[in-house]
DNA sequence: TAAAAATACTCCATAGGTATTTTAT
DNA sequence: ATAAAATACCTATGGAGTATTTTTA
């Protein structure tokens, strides 16, 4: 059986007429005659009674004209759920982000921005540290992560800086220095750091250990925070005092933070999908991460 | 576009492999991939990356397998319900279940005492999620479903509650509590749990959630089930606990079920149909399962 | 006898086969 | 060098056309 047949046997059902159900298909009278002749065949049933003025659907042809039009129209719509995926507007992707950075404005936007540009995709977001994204990346539970930079390139991950930012002082209320803008690091070398694993995100956490490393300083390093944000709330409770990225700023917990002095440390911000990733939809994800980064610099220089 | 054209592509999206495809369909490999590229040209997309080693789904080819594969086998249940009727069995009845009712014994009971009531009346039964089947439901796919209560009440669409049945906790051989006849959550409430997508049946996920809220606890969400009957697997193999409808207990994985002390959450099975749905063997169906559901009610007082 | 479907035949488009080339690792 | 898909070319099934016959109210 084939979809022609389907087509032809539901147009002379709706006409109740060979002739005219031939004339609406743009062919001839016998070759449709034939075609029903042969889907009844393998039916095993008659579709149709034949009378003088046209024909009649039987019990089997009623039964059947219901699913027939149903199926016709579903393969339309296979059709063009189909074509609508290629050009990349429908399908899921699922979005693994590193705990330190679903702080950052930029993550807002860039999602945002997609969700608008690609109304019917899903968008599963997930949240992980930067060792099980990626992870989570070549076994392919997840199609895309922003991460930080991390230093194990895996062969079948591709990762994209997307920006930088300043790390910063975090200081607890009431700390002699809470009112400098900025902050030398020997200022503060006598001081309890507190810092998440390093496991958590490597090349975060280096930066910071190299920052105190170039002014001849070594940390004084305290109790462990489980992420990256929940330093800032140890912070907040007087267990010392943090470095952690720009974006965490966002976190207010009655905390300042101050720009470092000097040997700035950096984060990046950085955008990792499998190697020769086909997926348009992915493919779009990050086109719109990267435009998104372009513009908000426009805007700070504006 | 024809249905070879579907089938072809069916098999080719399951072997992943052209050549292979070709044997399982009795075929050549050129004529494969001729008819494929046809599609392909149709649908005006890629749908196979082509690699060295054998080819994979794009986007669009994801999309269409999905739909092809459905297609393919409404268009064999379609034959056959024409066939039936052609053989005077005026009835079929295409009835969806969820697949976390499949394991109540009133699911057996039900479709034992209609297929006795209506021998000659073909019953297809078919399986999937909650929002699947209502899916399925109003286009037209089945004429009923046995599904869990559902928020998204649809115009369209009739639902009847047939029971309530407890929801249990599910603990892993060897746990200190697996003596427990009856367990409270507070007890359980620092170890992971493991549920279901919230998607699967979300009326039953948020009754575990909010049993947990009404308790003051907050769950630890761990790794999630593909379905409400895996949850069981993963339990027995150690990642973590999980609550289940009562049903459920018919797997015998060694785990142990328990019931939860105070706030007793309950998961409802609930009869879904077409509003105005005029069909008699389908208002048989409904008030075969209704007392069905009354006389167990009996017996259970008995 | 008239309207409409079925049959008889003819043709050619195309599904499918065989042999070979191209492609990517 | 090799596995696998694409291409080239051929064959023949069968879909569709024209002419005609059969059927039945």
């Amino acid at each position: 059986m084939e979809l022609r047949h389907l087509k032809y046997f539901v147009v002379v059902a709706e006409e109740g007429h060979f002739t005219r159900a031939a004339e609406r298909l743009g062919m001839a009278q016998p070759p449709l005659s034939q075609q029903v002749q042969k889907l009844e065949r393998e039916i095993g049933a008659q579709l149709f009674h034949r009378l003088t003025r046209g024909v009649e659907l039987t019990d089997a042809g009623r039964v059947l004209y219901e699913d027939a039009r149903r199926i016709v129209s579903e393969v339309e719509l296979a059709k063009s759920r189909a074509q609508s995926a290629a050009r990349g507007q429908t399908g899921s992707i699922r979005v693994g982000f590193a705990s330190s950075v679903v702080f950052h404005p930029i993550i807002a936007d860039i999602v945002r921005t997609y969700r608008e540009s690609h109304p019917a995709v899903t968008l599963s977001p997930s949240e992980s540290n930067v060792e099980a994204l990626i992870d989570d990346l070549t076994a392919g539970r997840i199609d895309l992560a922003i991460i930080r930079q991390t230093s194990q390139e895996s062969e079948r991950v591709k990762t994209e800086a997307l920006l930088d930012e300043d790390m910063l002082i975090v200081l607890p209320p009431q700390h002699a220095l809470a009112a400098s803008p900025s902050i030398d690091l020997r200022s503060i070398a006598h001081e309890t750091l507190i810092m998440f694993p390093r496991a958590i995100a490597p090349v975060l956490y280096d930066e910071v250990m190299s920052a105190y490393q170039r002014a001849g300083l070594t940390p004084q390093l305290g109790q462990e925070s489980t992420q990256v944000a929940s330093a800032v709330s140890m912070v907040a409770a007087g267990f010392g005092i943090s470095i952690v990225p720009n974006s965490i700023r966002q976190i207010h917990a009655g905390v300042s933070y101050h720009a470092i002095e000097g040997a700035q440390p950096k984060a990046q911000i950085v955008l990792a999908y499998r190697f020769g990733e086909f997926s348009r939809v992915v493919r779009d994800f990050v086109d719109v991460a990267k435009r998104s980064v372009r513009d908000r610099k426009v805007d700070d220089l504006g």
